[in-house]
RNA sequence: GCUCCCUUCGUCUAGUGGUUAGGACGCUGGCCUCUCACGCCGGUAACAGGGGUUCGAAUCCCCUAGGGAGUACCA
């Protein structure tokens, strides 16, 4: 039997990291076992079912390479072959109309309460005749003794009473089915052989295994993967800062970098914390998935990211760069090659955003030297340094980081100083702050021009401080 | 309230009866060094609590506490 897995998301939102985190799991899992996986959207609930959301949700599975075998199939495309498994459960006696009213059940819920019960329906119109032609609910009739058991690949086992359950609804007064009974039919129908979902799925596994039970079909597999928390513990949200999977996009993250985030939380595979995606697809395994809820710690994924920052070709990074590049309203194009640009700052950033305003002096003056560098390094003591460096600087023909590593070395043995006395007014005068690449890459990438330019501009800055200090 | 699930450093986790409880992120001391960063070496810090079982429990059982989910004509 060919393992087939699915991720079926409720398009009234963005794909979050939860549900990336189910989505990747289950994908991993048909693509250990050579099977296939299927992209199935809920989206029964026409009220809130958006197509924005949909999009939102292919576009974020898109980015980080989840690609599906199948799909995407939409529920509300199926509703005729509900009806027909309706129609079956009815005219076996597994289903029934029910007109209750909301104020019935209200009451009925309140006093089950009052109680300390568990609320649930009382199979008043069980025995009903409630017609066809009159507002009504369709009630699956549950099994009202015995257990179920369910063998979950990550909870173990795991068992409900039926006593516990109650006859819900899988159809609505409208005549649209809901989740428990499409859910059902769905996997089913499209052979689902493992079904790996958030946790607060469980407690409608029992419900969904009576109806296939009923429908006279075996269960497939459940793994029910743990929720993941916030930063502080509680519920992930949007006070966590980012939780939508294109949010990360545009913070400057790698996919790589989320997947293997997200791969790790919840999920282990001895000490090892770098997993290329290949690596991910033979290792994992859904019993080393961890049963409890975990928390998301962006640091750590700020720190992947770093790595692969670091792993990536020059030429990669270079290419994901470009549009943030953009986003500061700075054309690669017009200056060094980006690809230099973004190799020389491949050890320093932790995200391609920072990575584009760390770079921004490469082509164009930055507005104002940062004051405390300012202060540090563009003191008289450093004119002579700068004079100096700028009249070999201006002598140079080719201007290569060899060549001008070899001029501030100059420089520096000339003056008989050490490096950084050469070196540090430099950096401050070329990118207006105390820290960039290296002094020679650093010239480079401003080029000959502008470097003069900027030289310049700093032993002004130099004279105007020591007039004002008087 | 009721049902179900969960509980190892701050965080992600290893660990499946005998370990100085390991790794990673973070934080931190040092080295390297033209700055920043990278890299390297070191440090910090955990078995929720209580009972059992056992020669021996992070590991097995029970209870308590704490967290989470469900309890919808949402999914």
């Amino acid at each position: 039997m060919t393992v087939r897995t699915r991720f079926a998301p409720s398009p009234t939102g963005y794909l979050h990291v939860g549900g990336a985190r189910t989505a990747l799991f289950s994908w991993l899992y048909a693509r250990k076992h050579g099977g296939k996986f299927v992209l199935r959207i809920e989206d029964t609930d026409l009220e809130r079912s958006t197509m924005e959301s949909v999009n939102a949700i292919l576009e974020g599975m898109t980015w980080l390479g989840l690609e599906y075998d199948e799909g995407p199939l939409y529920q509300t495309k199926r509703f005729d072959r509900y009806d027909e498994v309706i129609r079956d459960l009815l005219a076996r006696g597994l289903a029934y109309r029910c007109n209750c009213s909301r104020e019935r059940l209200d009451r009925l819920r309140d006093e089950a309460m009052k109680n300390k019960q568990k609320p649930r329906y009382d199979g008043h119109c069980r025995e009903r005749e409630v017609s066809a032609d009159e507002p009504h609910v369709i009630r699956f009739r549950n099994p009202d003794t015995g257990i179920v058991v369910v063998d979950d690949l990550i909870r173990g086992r795991v068992t409900f009473n039926n006593e516990e359950l109650d006859d819900l609804i899988i159809r609505r007064t409208d005549g649209s089915p809901t989740y428990n009974l499409t859910v059902v039919v769905d996997d089913l129908d499209m052979r689902i052989t493992h079904v790996i979902r958030g946790d607060d799925h469980l407690n409608n596994t029992p419900r969904q295994v009576n109806i296939l039970q009923a429908l006279g079909v075996n269960p497939p597999q459940y793994g029910h993967v743990p929720m993941i928390l916030g930063d502080d513990g509680s519920r992930l949200s949007k006070r966590h800062g980012a939780v939508s999977v294109m949010q990360y996009r545009e913070a400057g993250f790698l996919p790589e970098a989320l997947l293997n985030y997200l791969v790790r939380l919840g999920w282990s595979h001895g000490d090892q914390e770098i997993f290329s995606v290949d690596e991910m697809i033979e290792l994992f395994d859904i019993d080393a998935v961890n049963k409890a809820a975990s928390s998301f710690n962006s640091d750590k994924l700020l720190w992947l990211n770093q790595h692969y920052i670091k792993q990536e070709s020059p030429k990669r990074i270079a290419h994901l760069l470009s549009p943030h590049m953009g986003d500061l309203g700075i054309d690669p194009s017009r200056g060094p090659d980006l690809v230099d640009v973004a190799e020389a700052h491949q050890e320093r950033a932790n995200t391609l955003v920072e990575m584009a305003e760390m770079s921004a002096f490469c082509y164009r003056d930055f507005e104002a030297f940062e004051e405390k560098a300012a202060k540090k390094h563009l003191r008289p003591a450093a004119r002579e340094p700068l004079l100096r460096m700028r009249d070999e600087l201006a002598s140079l023909g080719d201007w290569t980081a060899e060549i001008l590593h070899a001029a501030v070395d100059k420089i520096a043995v000339e003056l008989d100083v050490k490096m950084g006395k050469v070196a540090q007014p430099l950096r401050v005068a070329l990118v207006g702050r105390a820290a960039s690449p290296g002094i020679d890459v650093t010239l480079f990438l401003v080029g000959k021009q502008a470097s003069l330019r900027r030289i310049d501009r700093a032993l002004e800055f130099i004279d105007q401080r020591e007039a004002s200090a008087g």
